[in-house]
RNA sequence: CGCGGAGUGGAGCAGUCUGGUAGCUCGUCGGGCUCAUAACCCGAAGGUCGUUGGUUCAAAUCCAGCCUCCGCAACCA
């Protein structure tokens, strides 16, 4: 049997337009279960949309459809930009799903039987024009912090989670699992800024929001639409449903990926609801940090959103590129500053100018010295191979070590030390000089064999970062399945000595600034 | 004094935990090469590491204060 590895995105709320930043989580994910897959994990890759609650209701009245109608929209829309960026998952969940609805109305009767939810008051300042509630203490003089209107006062009945009773076994558990939180520093701040000042109960339920999950036993309630969202890590594994059957398998779950924003409620509110569950603790929930731009947050409610198929078709980049550059560019759990010119310097110098033109001007001497395929003779390693050939092959161990650490950047740097290691032994062995003389042509056809054996090594490296493009530099130097398998890129001498190619196009047009 | 993060050549970043000649990518300038996508290779210029003070033989790194920017405080990847 294989090993199991569970990841997930967060399931995103379709209140707007998707951007880069909801890209840069799931192409992460993406990477990571590629990457898992070619170690010969068994990968549940789940991603999803969060689909209830009181900004969808006025989205959708606001185009003047049925909320059910808005969000089947957003979620097929959601889907096609998965499947243009190429991401595998095998999982999509929404809140909206049978079966999701079925596990989240099970589990709020369950924690209300067994005491952890009780019914309260909850009260607050309410501002009419951004449908929000805020406390006495997030007030901006008396106004709404958000729109600086007037408040009313706001008092409701509601059911509340009894979030107060696991401050201890949450703290003695971030303890005992030091790793449970990344990066470090996002720890930090959950656990001085949350946990340290100490825990309250959270309302969990709304009477006057509409468009959610009623409670069973009490339906003039909707839940929380977190508590909804949260479980869907266990709905779609068939927790308390038949639509699925891998609980006992997959849970508890590998990696949480997360943005920052949204870090305290999957490394408090949800462990504290698993604790009520007596269910297993997730292993890892790593909080990542986002886009910025022009130093300020990509947002929807802020307008300066980038959306990847937009830009794609405007520069006429493939969606190879846009992960590259969010894999490359991102420092794992860092905010990075975006703009356009920052993604083109990046696809430019890594993706044209070293890795596409290294495939191709191989590819092209192939063709033109040897009408595209090699001799069989070939010259043994000599002092100028040998650097080349063992730099490859101490990147294996390099490359897993950084990917088992969901470090992304690090690793596409080691890739990238082959291509550029490639590039400078064409200018060592200059092959177009051995081509101008016939007892040269072994030797050629050997510093040929090694540059496409090096290319081969990365392309089996890439292949978890920029699929498409794997397959095709696969298909211009003739790869099989057997020469791209994870375990081989620790090898050397791999391809055929007869090695054919196929020329093919530019992989990564350089793109000139308008 | 709410909490957290950041401040390093023109741009974007690493280095700070474990003090010891300041590193990477891009850009700029000069040279080389011509297989290749005006791509590739080599070299150079350019930084008193936000600021003040302290510890030390030695501080980007440790300590204290200050300034600036960003984020969080219950529905933003």
């Amino acid at each position: 049997m294989a090993d199991k590895f569970y990841i997930t995105t967060p399931i995103y709320y379709p209140s707007g337009k998707f951007h880069l930043g909801h890209c840069y989580t799931t192409v992460l994910a993406d990477a990571i279960a590629r990457y898992k897959r070619a170690r010969g994990f068994d990968v549940i890759f789940l991603t999803g949309t969060d689909e209830h609650g009181q900004k969808i209701e006025a989205k959708a009245k606001e185009q003047g459809v049925e909320p059910q109608r808005y969000v089947d929209t957003m979620a097929a829309d959601i889907k096609q930009l998965w499947e243009f960026l190429n991401i595998s998952n095998n999982r999509f969940v929404r809140t909206t799903d049978d079966y999701h609805v079925e596990t989240v109305k099970h589990v709020f009767s369950a924690l209300f039987e067994n005491g952890d939810i009780y019914k309260g008051t909850y009260s607050g300042k309410y501002c009419q024009q951004c449908e929000a509630i805020f406390t006495e203490q997030q007030l901006n003089n008396g106004k709404c912090p958000d729109c600086g209107r007037d408040v009313e006062d706001f008092c409701e009945e509601s059911y509340f989670f009894k979030l107060s009773k696991y401050q201890k076994p949450l703290q003695e558990f971030y303890k005992t699992h030091p790793d449970f939180m990344a990066p470090e520093a996002r720890a930090n701040e959950m656990l001085k800024n949350f946990i340290d000042v100490g825990l309250s109960d959270i309302c969990v339920s709304r009477k006057s929001v509409k468009w959610g999950i009623t409670a069973d036993f009490d339906p003039e309630h909707t839940i929380y639409v977190w508590i909804d969202a949260l479980l869907n890590y266990i709905s779609i594994l068939g927790y308390k449903n038949q639509k699925y059957n891998d609980f006992e398998e997959f849970w508890p779950c590998d990696l949480h990926l997360v943005g920052k924003e949204i870090m305290r409620f999957h490394a408090i509110i949800w462990p504290a609801i698993l604790m009520a569950l007596d269910l297993p603790l997730p292993k890892k929930i790593l909080g990542h940090g986002w886009l910025l731009m022009n130093g300020d947050k990509m947002s929807k409610s802020k307008g300066n959103v980038v959306e990847p198929r937009d830009i794609c078709a405007t520069y006429g980049i493939d969606s190879d590129a846009i992960r590259y550059f969010l894999l490359r560019e991102i420092a794992v759990g860092s905010d990075c500053k975006f703009s356009d010119e920052l993604l083109i310097n990046r696809i430019n110098a890594d993706l044209a100018n070293d890795l596409g033109n290294l495939v191709f001007r191989t590819v092209a001497m192939i063709d033109k010295y040897f009408l595209g395929s090699l001799p069989q003779q070939k010259q043994a390693d000599n002092e100028v191979d040998l650097p080349l050939k063992n730099l490859c092959l101490s990147k294996k161990s390099k490359i897993e070590h950084y990917m088992d650490e969901f470090d992304t950047q690090k690793a596409l740097k080691e890739i990238f030390e082959i291509v550029d290691a490639a590039n400078k032994y064409i200018d060592t062995t200059t092959p177009w000089a051995l081509a101008k003389i016939e007892k040269n042509k072994p030797r050629l056809a050997s510093v040929l064999y090694n540059l496409a054996e090096a290319i081969r090594i990365v392309t089996v490296f890439i292949a978890p970062f920029m699929p498409t493009t794997a397959q095709k530099i696969a298909q211009q130097l003739n790869l099989t399945k057997e020469f791209t398998v994870w375990e081989s890129a620790g090898e050397w001498s791999v391809l055929p000595a007869d090695l054919s190619v196929l020329k093919g196009t530019i992989l990564f047009p350089r793109i000139e600034e308008s």
